[in-house]
DNA sequence: CCTCGGTTGTGCTG
DNA sequence: CAGCACAACCGAGG
């Protein structure tokens, strides 16, 4: 019917980019794109970092731009406050509909929850779709009974009980109808993607990792292009001191951000196992860092406070020190210790990549610390015996990035103030002058804080319930 | 109530 | 290089 075609052919929806910075696999674009006279694809964002990670999301915004550029279009990059910006396009580009990828982080939920009210007064349909994850994580959820599973054994096994996720969703057209022309709040002028210096950085980035989604792809390719090693991938075996060629994917940042989506990742991954029949399995499989990723997603967008200690269900309520001067020391590489980041090693790449999914980084600092999932608390990493004994006895990972000890014999590279004077002499290297002093004797603060985290432990039993207050007066 | 198992512990002893 | 002390963990599943 004409009314109906003439009505279709009006449609103008607005495309809103936050996470999620790519065209492929992406089922809110598809949607955005259907039947659209006009489309505008937007990015806003409060995000707030460093400059190397910020620096990786404009990489990822440019790359996303020329995306659009080559199918007609252009990404408008939106200055302000959402809930500014939004009404005044909705009501300017005469926006029938506004699509996007569904969020769960905390600082999301809220702002997309005052969205949806704002589009709703201004008579525009939200279409939010799920293309972060995996799965719909409240379905998981609904599907384990209302509450996220606590293990990653139980999380496997949900997700076989519930079978393969979503396939990707099939790529947008090759020409996507662009902005009207003439709109002031999508002058072009206005709406380029910004340089560092405009968004307020003083100091220029160094990039190791570029972002965006083509050079994501292209870093898929080249792991999948070894299906064998794809296929036998066992991330206990992986070396996190490895640094020329790092001993995973480094796919992480790009997933983080949506450069990559993780189903066509995940899609990649069955096609490999289905020609490699003796293929690893979660959790230490490739598949099942993906799983991890999920498992934390899920929990953590059905956990109340998951991102703190306090007034988090699943936490450990433990009364850590608070200790300024030992915080700046470790913030500011002084401890005269190589101190362990979550995810132990990995941490110290990703210190260099500085690009960590949220709920991830959350749950591996309450991992590390025993504040939740894992509770062997006794079970102490020392800095000094991982790398020596276990990933880089000699040291290369240290004399790459602390200059300072590259002459240091290897024998006394993790410790260095126990090298006689003699030799850090020779090395160019005399702790306290070169190098800072340890700032505590890690053998000694270890047992006694693993005294005061069987004490917290015995604390939160009496929180935890009536039986754990009978079993202490008892 | 019970058992099982957890992607990666350390350090000493024999 | 295996075995064990450390100091006694906790969610899932039966």
């Amino acid at each position: 019917m004409a009314s109906a075609s003439a009505s279709a052919g009006a449609k103008v929806s607005i495309v809103w980019f936050r996470k999620g910075l790519r065209v492929h696999d992406n089922p809110a674009l598809i949607e955005a794109c259907r039947d659209a006279a006009h489309v505008y694809p937007i990015f806003q964002s409060s995000y707030k970092v460093t400059v190397n990670r910020y620096n990786f999301l404009l990489e990822s915004l440019r790359d996303l731009d020329n995306s659009f550029r080559a199918r007609g279009s252009r990404l408008l990059v939106l200055r302000g406050k959402p809930e500014e910006v939004l009404p005044r396009v909705f009501r300017e580009w005469g926006a029938k509909q506004l699509c996007f990828e569904v969020d769960t982080e905390p600082y999301a939920k809220a702002r997309d929850a005052r969205v949806h009210q704002l589009a709703a007064e201004a008579g525009v349909e939200v279409h939010a779709a799920v293309s972060h994850t995996l799965y719909d994580t409240e379905m998981l959820v609904a599907r384990h009974g209302g509450s996220p599973p606590l293990t990653m054994q139980s999380f496997t096994k949900l997700v076989d009980r519930v079978g393969d996720p979503p396939p990707p969703a099939p790529d947008p057209p090759a020409a996507i109808p662009p902005p009207a022309p003439g709109m002031p709040a999508a002058d072009p002028a206005a709406t380029g993607v910004p340089t560092w210096q405009e968004v307020g950085f003083t100091e220029a980035p160094v990039t190791i990792f570029k972002g965006g989604e083509t050079e994501a792809l292209r870093r898929l390719d080249a792991s999948f292009a070894d299906p064998k090693w794809v296929a036998g991938f066992q991330k206990p075996d992986t070396n996190p001191a490895a640094f020329e060629r790092p001993a995973t994917t480094v796919l992480s940042p790009y997933l983080k951000f949506g450069c990559l989506s993780a189903r066509l990742f995940h899609a990649r991954l069955l096609a490999v196992y289905r020609e490699h029949k003796a293929h690893t399995q979660p959790p230490v499989s490739l598949r099942g860092q993906l799983l991890w990723r999920e498992f934390f997603y899920t929990v953590g967008a059905h956990t109340p406070n998951f991102d703190r200690m306090v007034g988090n269900p699943i936490c450990k309520q433990i009364p850590w020190d608070t200790n300024e001067e030992f915080y700046n020391a470790w913030r500011e590489a002084r401890t005269g210790e190589q101190l362990p980041a979550p995810d132990s090693g990995a941490g110290r790449t990703c210190k260099a990549r500085e690009v960590v999914d949220h709920y991830i980084n959350a749950a591996n600092w309450m991992w590390l610390s025993a504040s939740a999932f894992f509770s062997q608390y006794f079970r102490v990493y020392s800095p000094v015996t991982f790398g020596k004994k276990v990933y880089d006895p000699s040291g290369a990972f240290i004399r790459r990035f602390l200059p300072v000890l590259k002459d240091m014999p290897a024998k006394y590279i993790y410790e260095p103030w126990t090298a006689p004077l003699e030799v850090q002499r020779r090395a160019g290297c005399v702790v306290g002058v070169d190098y800072p002093r340890p700032i505590l004797d890690h053998a000694v603060v270890s047992k006694r804080n693993t005294a005061r985290m069987a004490e917290a432990y015995r604390a939160n039993k009496c929180v935890a319930g009536p039986g754990g207050v009978v079993d202490e007066l008892a």
